[in-house]
DNA sequence: AAATTATTTCAACATCCATTGAATTAGTTT
DNA sequence: AAACTAATTCAATGGATGTTGAAATAATTT
């Protein structure tokens, strides 16, 4: 009975998802994952004001998204790339979550579900559920 | 070059995404995953009040996540439940989006992306990306 | 050292959003 | 019709959030 992805509460999955809600952050991501780029490079890409980008960067960042890192030869520049480890394991959460296979259409309450056997807490997924 | 995904906006994406990012949408959502369910059960369920249920319940309604029904025998129980196509739906999307396959760790700007190619537009994977 | 470049931080604003308690609707039972 | 039940709607509140313009850092170049 062991759980191959780490377990997470809600309230963590909820801040991640937070950070992907957004338009703006969505076409940076997507930029991002086309190449390591920068502020000024997004700016040109997709038009948003440098500072506005910095929030928003910070944002993904906060929510381990992404990672920065200075240019070598010319510090100005900082460098941002998309976590190859953290899409990969949301991708892995996401997947699950919505797994078809997980759906158990049996009616639990009103007259219709009268005579179903209840869910119990073994049948939760662990992965996914944490008692707060 | 057909696409078989729909192709939809990052408007329209956020707009889902921001229904899922909170804790006790994920957590009703989770639980509706594992049966047909209504407002009572699920407030003895997560201890949730109904009202709040009903709010929460509305805005994933309102974002095409879940369906609901009225009991047909005893039409003060409404049932609702997860949306298969949808969910299948954004399954695909969210795997697809984030397919480390598409991450191209090149550097584009500063001195150290000086001698890269450039991205061009048919870089850009149409399914997720529109203008405007 | 001064000017320039890349990026961030700050302050302010307007808007959205989760939560709460009370009132209301829809439907059934007695 | 009155009482009861399941669920929703309403109004109010407090906090979070995206955006903007200006100022401030950090680092390099002249």
């Amino acid at each position: 009975m062991t759980i191959a992805t780490p377990t997470r509460t809600f309230d963590e999955i909820a801040v991640v998802l937070k950070a992907l809600a957004d338009p703006n952050r969505l076409r940076i991501l997507d930029t991002l994952m086309q190449g390591v780029s920068c502020n000024g490079e997004l700016n040109e890409w997709l038009g948003l004001p440098p500072n506005l980008l910095s929030h928003h960067l910070r944002v993904l960042k906060k929510a381990g998204l992404i990672t920065s890192r200075r240019d070598s030869v010319d510090g100005r520049w900082i460098y941002y790339a998309v976590d190859l480890d953290a899409i990969a394991l949301w991708r892995t959460w996401f997947g699950d979550f919505f797994d078809p296979d997980r759906l158990q259409p049996r009616c639990l309450c009103g007259p219709e579900g009268e005579n179903q056997t209840p869910i119990t807490n073994l049948n939760l997924r662990v992965s996914h559920v944490t008692t707060n």
